[in-house]
DNA sequence: GTTTAGGATTTG
């Protein structure tokens, strides 16, 4: 019985009730990983979305639920505490019949994988997998939501139990228009102005804030409080506020807030449909259902007020002379100037549209690193006054929101006559003055924060592209195909909004462009899709294909030579028939992690592929003089399950003398990879597309969003063919064969191009971004316009 | 014990 409806709730002593196998040991959501051992580990979480149940076939079906982990901080780590669960078969129709939103969870015996929509729904890059009878869901009814419709197993005498179980401290909130003065209250606002935190006269950081709720009347905010983390972390104009102990006076004859003890305050994202996820430094919070219910009635409430002007946040390539704006984008370098004054190179990965004025500053003071290649997407910023000890503390490679910055119009340099009237050579210098009026100042932006996750890929795009260059364009090694067809597209996923241009329109056009098109595929390389599998070294940035087992079985027959010993500290568990032997690192035998390591010898590739059946790490090695080495990198040197892992030849440095295990924390390729001295190769998939739209063609590749694009992880198609199908269906679907041009489908793609440096040239390449294949998983009857 | 600031453009 996969679905248990736990009578008792959670008890006030004990997390876990005693229906729940007591072995079973919880797992805080953003500790999550594909590589975390979650053997006999439960994930404890409230439902925050159920979807439908969606028959795949006769009798099967998939449900996706989401949940939210309440209980761990979010200081944890960098992965959000929301993760999707996906249920199968069975399991999915219990769940839909006895599950609702806000109910808490206990899940036990699910499987962990990539989670193909991250980027997308910015949850948990990894997602929760159950079926079958080793998964069990463990339901405790939600004590905090208006009964339901009769969907349920359980009966509603559960909820007394529940609800008196619960040590809950309840917070009322007034609103805006109830204040009275010389009261300390807890609100829920909107935020609509703010500062950040800036230093005052006194002992504390003072955040200045004006906020305002359904009520329509905006309150002024004034936060004081020595700890800078403990202040409230507003990115932005409409993000909401929670404010626990403030007190109210009236100050010019209107009525303001002020800390007052034992203040506290929580932010959230304002916008309607995201995951409502709380900003606090504080490990102990209260959050319930009608906290989350606050959040999202203030947000639909936002959502029809104009509250945020018109321009504050723009792009690099936007930005016009004498703009007031606010920037999100990326630290690379700084360099003190003088006392007063700090400069920070930063990038967008847009172009500015006039030229940008040059600061020159001595290389020895200047601090971070940047290829050359991005050089004209720099802006020099100079920070001054009191926002210099804030710049001086960040480092090079932090995401940034820059508050109120401004775009001063200089003469052009260039143009050697100053009296020449101002045009588009004007050269813009960016400045963030001194003082925090129109709260200019600037902040950290998380990793996780949905503002700087479109942003860090199209900069990833550009760093990455001294490898997506000439090393991509070398590898094409393919003759001509054949398939079989259906119909569909592909959707953008990116929050771009530009309007789609035509691809001569993206020819005439330079590089470190982002553009929006939409195309047919002409044809696409390599024709025969596995060859599309590649590994690539992320330091050296060379790229090979994945050997054929032809080639990696000979290898094995050929380290089969030397039938020496392998001395040191190794023991030898098992000589097998012809010389195959079977070690274990000596420092691990008598250890929990001894069977989960094994050093095979002798074996051919076929034998290895059986026993990685059984173990969960096979590193085949060989006797070299005596002692134990690794096959040469050309080989996998490690197999895990049906997955094999390979070494760089060039940067790794193999060093298997050394006493091996105990040291290793966890047993993932990553960690031995590195107690190996192997550098890990990555697996990728590439292809090339030429495109076209009436207007001209295009070759583009698919690269750093290729996975996403073919909702498939490299290391999956490396590993099973079904992985391998869902390629060959998505591009048998987009470019069908067989057909004419005229019904082949029409792809709407995001494009990024940039520059490459092949034979001395400089070229423009471009790659496809942003993209996903709509419904490449699952079938859709085709449209009738028939009633 | 409970100041500080109380939005509202630098002047580089």
């Amino acid at each position: 019985m996969p679905i248990h409806v736990v009578k008792d709730g959670p008890g006030p002593h004990t997390q876990v009730p005693a229906q729940v196998p007591a072995h079973l040991q919880t797992i805080p959501i953003p500790l999550i990983s594909t590589t975390a051992d979650t053997t006999d580990r439960a994930v404890k979480g409230r439902v925050i979305h159920k979807g439908p149940l969606v028959s795949i076939g006769e009798d099967y079906y998939v449900l996706k639920t989401v949940i939210q982990d309440e209980d761990s901080p979010q200081s944890l780590s960098s992965e959000p505490s929301s993760i999707n669960v996906i249920l199968f078969g069975a399991m999915a129709k219990d769940y839909s019949e006895s599950v609702s939103q806000g109910d808490l969870l206990l899940l036990a015996g699910f499987t962990v994988a990539k989670s193909p929509t991250s980027h997308k729904d910015k949850l948990h890059v990894c997602n929760l997998q159950m079926a079958g009878d080793d998964s069990s869901v463990y339901v405790y009814p939600s004590s905090t939501l208006s009964p339901r419709a009769s969907v349920s197993k359980r009966s509603s005498t559960f909820r007394p139990e529940v609800t008196k179980a619960a040590k809950v401290v309840k917070y009322s909130y007034v609103p805006l228009s109830h204040l009275k003065p010389g009261v300390v209250v807890n609100i829920y606002a909107v935020v609509c102005f703010f500062k950040q935190p800036f230093r005052t006269k006194g002992t504390d950081y003072c955040s200045t804030l004006k906020i305002t709720d359904q009520s329509n009347n905006k309150v002024g905010c004034t936060i004081f409080c020595d700890k800078l983390e403990e202040h409230p972390k507003i990115f932005k104009i409409g993000d909401i506020i929670r404010l626990h102990r403030v007190k109210s006076q009236l100050f010019n004859g209107a009525i303001s807030l002020l800390t007052s003890h034992g203040f506290s305050a929580v932010t959230f994202d304002g916008t309607v449909g995201s995951p409502v996820v709380p900003r606090t430094c504080s490990k102990s919070f209260s959050f319930s259902e009608d906290d989350r219910q606050a959040v999202e009635a203030l947000r639909v409430w936002v959502s029809t007020q104009s509250l945020v002007p018109a321009e504050p946040s723009l792009p690099l390539s936007s930005v016009q002379p004498k703009a007031y704006f606010d920037l999100t984008c990326q630290l690379l370098a700084k360099a003190p100037v003088d006392s007063s004054c700090t400069l920070m190179k930063v990038w967008d990965g847009t172009k500015c549209s006039y030229p940008t004025l040059d600061v020159f500053v001595e290389p020895s003071t200047l601090e971070g690193r940047f290829s050359k290649n991005i050089n004209n997407l720099i802006v020099n910023i100079l920070v001054y006054d009191n926002h210099v000890e804030v710049a001086q503390q960040l480092k090079p490679g932090t995401y940034l929101r820059i508050y109120n910055l401004h775009a001063v119009p200089g003469a052009s340099r260039l143009s050697g006559n100053d009296s020449e009237p101002s045009g588009p050579t004007e050269h813009l210098g960016f400045h963030l003055h001194g003082g925090t009026s129109y709260g200019r100042g600037l902040r950290v932006l998380p990793d996780d924060s949905p503002d700087i996750q479109d942003l860090r890929r199209v900069l990833e795009t550009f760093s990455n592209s001294d490898l997506s260059d000439s090393s991509l364009l070398e590898v094409w090694n393919t003759p001509p195909l054949d398939t079989a067809p259906v119909e569909t597209a592909t959707e953008r996923i990116c929050d771009h909004t530009m309007d789609p241009v035509t691809l001569a329109d993206v020819k005439t056009r330079g590089p470190s462009q982002m553009y929006h098109v939409r195309a047919q595929i002409n044809s696409y390389l390599p024709q025969k899709l596995h060859q599309s599998l590649k590994l690539y070294c992320d330091k050296c940035k060379s790229i090979r294909d994945v050997p054929d087992d032809g080639t990696v079985g000979n290898m094995f027959l050929e380290a089969q030579k030397d039938g020496g010993s392998c001395d040191g500290s190794w023991t030898l568990e098992l000589r097998l028939p012809r010389a195959l032997s079977l070690y274990m690192s000596s420092q691990l035998i008598g250890s929990s992690k001894a069977k989960e390591l094994i050093f095979l010898k002798g074996a051919t590739l076929e034998e290895t592929c059986r026993i990685a059946t059984a173990y969960n790490n096979i590193i085949p090695v060989m006797s070299s003089q005596g002692s134990m080495s690794l096959l040469d990198l050309s080989a996998p040197f490690l197999f895990r399950g049906t997955k094999r892992y390979y070494g760089c030849r060039q940067c790794s440095n193999v060093k298997l003398g050394e006493p091996l295990g105990e040291d290793v924390e966890m047993l993932d390729e990553k960690s031995l990879a590195e107690a190996l001295g192997v550098h890990l190769l990555q697996y990728g998939l590439l292809l090339k597309l030429e495109l076209q739209d009436g207007t001209d063609c295009l070759e583009a590749l698919l690269w750093r969003d290729s996975e996403s694009f073919f909702q498939v992880s490299a290391v999956d198609a490396a590993a099973n063919q079904e992985a391998q199908d869902v390629i060959q269906e998505t591009m048998d679907r987009l470019c069908p064969p067989g057909r004419s041009l005229a019904e082949r489908p029409w792809l709407d793609l995001c494009l990024t191009s940039y520059s490459v440096e092949d034979d001395g040239q400089r070229r423009t390449c471009y790659q496809i971004i942003h993209t996903d294949t709509r419904g490449a998983n699952t079938h859709t009857a085709p449209h009738t316009h028939t009633s």
